[in-house]
DNA sequence: CCCTTGACTATCT
DNA sequence: GAGATAGCCAAGG
């Protein structure tokens, strides 16, 4: 087991996981998804070493621009893996089909 | 124990 | 809207 495991990982693990195809969900709604509002820098730390079944390609910022330094050899290959999820590109920005914040609500519901 | 670093975020200029 | 600042938590030197 690598670091990703480490102490609020678990959680983490099936939010992203979760995360619908064609959707991205931000470090920050990540942590928060998963009981750690200020967590985002981990969650981004353990995506870092994350195994290979996390959709990590999923995890974008908070302002929908890739993590990655724009150009970089990872920054293509999530933008690829995101357009193959028919998730289209704005520039620098990810186009989903709506906010991320229905996501939160596609996840735990309308709770408002 | 102090300092730096990191796939972050919100706010101010 | 882009760049700078401050807040944030954990891990490593």
């Amino acid at each position: 087991m690598n670091r990703f495991q480490a102490k609020f990982d678990p959680r983490v693990w099936e939010v992203v996981a979760n995360i619908p195809a064609g959707q991205v969900m931000a470090y920050g709604e990540i942590a928060r998804a998963a009981g750690f509002p200020r967590y985002s820098r981990m969650v981004g730390a353990s995506m870092g070493r994350c195994p290979d079944a996390l959709p990590w390609f999923r995890v974008v910022r908070s302002d929908r621009t890739l993590a990655f330094e724009y150009g970089s050899e990872s920054y293509r290959e999530q933008s690829q893996l995101l357009k193959q999820e028919g998730i289209l590109f704005d520039g620098k920005k990810v186009i989903t089909a709506d906010t991320d914040d229905n996501l939160d609500k596609m996840l735990w519901g309308p709770s408002d």
